[in-house]
DNA sequence: ATGTCGGAATTATTCCGA
């Protein structure tokens, strides 16, 4: 079974550019972030025609979380519970067998801003919801944009960065509750010395200058963790492609037997 | 170059968020 998480930056504008990717990696189930559309025009047929099912919690313009799978996911949670108020955010599914969430962790914009202080609460929060629908028995994923670079080697430039939004010891510790509840990040597990990247900024030329972050995780259950056989970054759907804009985030993937 | 995107509000330009 192949999970995958992907912050496609808008659905609308990006639709064609996922469906050709889902065509060439035939994912089984995938978590998406920034779907920045209303469930109401959430392109349902179009992901039908290539063989997913969807479940959507969507809101206007911004925002917005979908999980799409080869069968029905089952909605067992739609938003935070008690943080519905800082965006459509989390959407949790049954898939078959598997427990699945997809996140998308509120950027935070810099230490002095108040939204800061509410992505330290929302992580909390997200831990606590995961402890109640997950358990280390059952296959789970909890998929996302974290919007938190665990550690140095996630960053293309901790000596500047460490200490700065995303680099922070509070988000960092926060992310590391949630490993320490007992989740892998899958794709660490099987490269534990790699540096690579998940997130570029559009601006200044970050991809081709090889300015990024790995902010963008999967995270297994042991029984997942167990089950696990690969797991990669798509680095190269980043690229334009067939003169489609890329979103700024690349897929991550991972195998499980 | 604070250099690019997506989306909304408003009518091709400006803003906001990332």
């Amino acid at each position: 079974m192949r999970v995958a998480t992907w912050n496609v930056n808008g659905l609308r504008a990006r639709l064609d550019f996922v469906l050709a990717w889902l065509r060439e990696r035939q994912p089984d189930v995938v978590g998406l972030q920034e779907i920045k559309l209303t469930d109401e025009i959430f392109p349902h047929d179009a992901f039908a025609e290539v063989g997913y099912r969807a479940a959507t919690h969507g809101q206007k313009s911004w925002n917005g979380v979908a999980i799409l799978a080869r069968e029905t996911p089952e909605v067992t949670q739609r938003g935070l519970p008690g943080h519905e108020g800082f965006g459509a955010r989390l959407l949790a599914a049954r898939v078959g067998e598997l427990d699945f969430a997809t996140v998308y962790v509120p950027n935070g914009k810099h230490l002095e801003h108040e939204d800061f202080a509410r992505k330290l609460t929302w992580l909390e929060a997200l831990a606590e919801q995961l402890e109640q629908g997950f358990h280390a028995s059952r296959p789970g994923v909890i998929c996302g944009d974290f919007n938190v670079c665990p550690s140095g080697l996630d960053s293309w430039n901790e000596a500047e960065l460490g200490g700065a939004i995303f680099h922070t010891p509070q988000e960092r510790q926060r992310f590391e509750a949630l490993l320490s509840a007992g989740f892998s990040d899958l794709w660490r597990k099987l490269h534990p010395d790699r540096q690579a990247f998940s997130w570029w900024d559009y601006r200044g030329g970050a991809f081709h200058r090889k300015q990024g972050l790995r902010i963008d995780f999967l995270l297994g259950t042991p029984a997942a963790r167990s089950a696990l056989q690969a797991a990669e970054i798509d680095r190269g759907w980043r690229k334009k492609r067939d003169g489609l804009t890329p979103s700024d985030h690349a897929p991550v993937w991972a195998d499980l037997a």
